[in-house]
DNA sequence: GGAAGCGTACTTTTT
DNA sequence: GTACGCTTCC
């Protein structure tokens, strides 16, 4: 194995690869083959005989984790079916189903992702008789997000919050549920307060690795640290420079807090790039070098100059996407490239639909990844919604989802009732419903009544059977029909029941990934909860087979994927760096050039980046400038192709229809 | 009292 | 395009 190593890897990446024991930081270079190297290091630990229950690694998308664990197994030829490769928040997760009772919660919680989290404030605040126009339900789930991490302290404005946040929580505790956050703290909080769980965990895994250093928060560090201290055995990699989640707390200054706690660590770095030309590498290199506050590094790569970078002028996102599809087409004839390693980056979600369109029409295949994910449709969140209360009945929030969906007459009025009662005795809603049913002198009408009865009849029945029945899929499937959710989209969307049908289509996919997974070899107890904390956690529903296909997404989720022909759209003023993180604090230019830098890194052999003149965002159309960044890249290094049309007629001809329906 | 229909605002990036 | 709040309709 050791040969097989030495011949695979470089110097630097072969002493990654078999320096097994105490800590180790590896600082990694875009396209260093960072990846490659600790995929091998964990092949290699599992030939000297480590178990694979004893091996951690941990990422930050799924999307990392899948394809680490994939690696792994295609080096090793084995199953590995214990070897654990998942995110922070699924590792949290997977503690907290196993160990959550130590902390008062039961072991069906429900996770709440951010949508469940904004509908719980809201409730919190209508039941505080908090006015909706009092705050800010978004601003506010931030500001708890940053207080339960303990990146803010109470102080100053924030102190009005505090009651509230304290009510959020003891909400969240009487549901049985956890949001994003707590994933990661009640973990750490088991830990403090129970050393004996603490131990069989840092007993358990005793190797851990953690890719992506960069981007774990501080709370995450401690996460790890906790682990990490029984036997010092961790790796972790990171590149300084490629820091893009700030905003979400991570904090790069890990690397020194990795330094100061384990000062007998190895450190090496990974300098060598084998992804890009070095036209690209040049390009990358001199625009991070605007930022202040890195690590020194020296990317060089062996590969030749390669293609020039070019960039376009296109006039409108529409001509944006026409052009991006144009050259995707005749890359594709004309060099034999395969869909698959073209990826097209943009910097905010809704810079795709525009792409998309253009790809439609030319019938080019394509995936977007990132974006509202299958998960959070609406049909498919009520269908969840409906599992998620017969797992765990006192989840409000997912009950006052479907209490009428489909419709059964349950409004406002009733509903306030229902929570009056709940309130007074400090029951769930569901238990108040129950309560409701057999009560003597009943506030509400017999009509109302009997439908929430058929309701409660309709979720313990199914209760019984999900924890009963085999066949999860089929009991699923009745549900559907006994609701008649057919039959209620049908009349939701009476004006247009393509729309009905396409939602339906959806639910008996989703009811086909779930059996999909229950029927799953590799999946030990395919239970009911199980699957529930999974899909909350996940947000894309890629399958397998989905080669062939170009790759659209944001900059931030093309982090660790490399392809050899990018697009980089949209690279405007507002975009790139965009207004709305500079808005909130001009440092943040740093970490939009960090982004630029990983979205240029992507590429292996040519990049084309395209600036639009006009945009339209949201309602109007507005006149967006090229990127400042464009302007730190050499321009020897690239080739731009200015508009020259002036007098274009078209051009001319919008501008007129402009200028006809400013005036009105 | 509940449902349907209409108008208005979208919040950067992800777990 | 869609989610939510407000008004009007049944």
């Amino acid at each position: 194995m050791l040969e097989q190593l030495k011949k695979e890897l470089n110097e630097q990446q072969f002493d990654t690869a078999r320096t097994l024991e105490g800590p180790l930081l590896i600082i990694a270079g875009a396209g260093s083959g960072k990846t490659r190297t600790i995929t091998f290091r964990m092949a290699y630990m599992l030939h000297t005989g480590i178990h694979q229950n004893s091996i951690l690694a941990l990422t930050f998308t799924n999307k990392a984790a899948k394809e680490m664990a994939h690696r792994v197994k295609a080096i090793t030829g084995k199953r590995l079916s214990n070897l654990t490769v998942s995110t922070f928040h699924s590792f949290g997760v997977k503690l907290l189903r196993e160990s959550i009772h130590h902390l008062g919660y039961r072991d069906n919680f429900s996770i709440y992702d951010q949508v469940d989290q904004l509908s719980l404030i809201k409730e919190v605040a209508r039941e505080q008789k908090i006015s909706p126009d009092a705050f800010d339900a978004y601003v506010l789930a931030n500001l708890f997000s940053a207080i339960k991490t303990e990146r803010m302290k109470w102080e100053g404005e924030n102190r009005q919050w505090r009651d509230f946040y304290a009510s959020y929580q003891e909400h969240l505790m009487a549901y049985n549920a956890v949001d994003f956050d707590d994933l990661i703290m009640l973990p750490i909080r088991l830990f403090e307060e129970h050393p004996e769980v603490l131990k069989t965990y840092q007993d358990r895994f005793r190797y851990i690795m953690v890719d992506e250093f960069q981007d774990t928060s501080l709370a995450q560090y401690r996460f790890m640290k906790h682990l990490a201290l029984g036997h010092r055995n961790i790796c972790v990699v990171g590149d300084d420079d490629q820091s893009i989640y700030s905003w979400r707390g991570a904090n790069y200054q890990n690397i020194l807090n990795f330094e100061t706690d384990f000062p007998e660590l190895k450190e090496i770095k990974l300098e060598q790039n084998y992804r890009s030309t070095q036209n690209i590498l040049n390009a990358a290199n001199f625009l991070i070098a605007h930022n202040t506050n890195r690590k020194e590094k020296a990317l060089w790569t062996g590969t030749d100059s390669g293609k020039a970078i070019e960039i376009f002028y296109p006039r409108d996102e529409t001509k944006e996407g026409q052009f991006i599809a144009e050259m995707i087409r005749s890359f594709v004839v004309r060099d034999d490239l395969k869909y698959h390693d073209i990826g097209v980056l943009v910097r905010t979600n809704s810079l795709t639909a525009s792409i998309e369109e253009a790809f439609l029409e030319a019938n080019i295949p394509y995936k977007v990844s990132g974006g509202t994910s299958f998960f959070q449709r609406k049909e498919i969140k009520d269908i969840i919604s409906y599992l998620r209360v017969i797992a765990n009945p006192d989840d409000d929030v997912n009950l006052l989802r479907i209490i009428n969906t489909p419709r059964r007459g349950v409004g406002l009025r009733t509903l306030q009732t229902i929570r009056a009662m709940a309130e007074e005795r400090n029951f769930s809603l569901y238990s108040a419903i129950s309560a409701l049913r057999w009560a003597e002198d009943s506030p509400l009408s017999p009509k109302i009544r009997s439908s929430l009865e058929d309701f409660l009849t309709h979720i313990e029945m199914y209760r019984e059977r999900f924890l009963s029945e085999k066949k999860m899929d089929d009991v699923l499937r009745s549900m559907v029909d006994a609701l008649d959710f057919w039959g209620y989209l049908l009349q939701e969307h009476q004006t247009n029941d393509r729309v009905a049908k396409w939602k339906f289509q959806n639910i008996l996919r989703f009811i086909d990934m779930f059996e999909k997974w229950i029927s799953n070899p590799d999946n030990p107890k395919p239970t009911l909860y199980n699957y529930l904390n999974k899909i909350t956690l996940i947000n894309s529903d890629e399958e397998e087979g989905e080669e062939g296909k170009v790759n659209l997404m944001t900059i931030h989720s093309s982090k660790g994927l490399e392809f050899s022909l990018v697009f980089l759209a949209g690279v405007e003023n507002q975009i790139l760096p965009h207004g709305r993180a500079l808005e909130e604090n001009p440092d943040n230019v740093e970490e939009e050039r960090r982004l630029f830098y990983v979205a240029i890194t992507r590429a292996r052999e040519k990049l084309f980046m395209t600036a639009c003149q006009t945009r339209r965002m949201m309602r109007e159309v507005i006149e967006t400038g090229p990127s400042p960044f464009l302007e730190e890249i050499p321009p020897e290094l690239v080739e731009f192709h200015r508009e020259e049309k002036m007098f274009d007629p078209d051009t001319a001809s919008q501008a007129f229809a402009k200028l006809k329906a400013k005036l009105g």
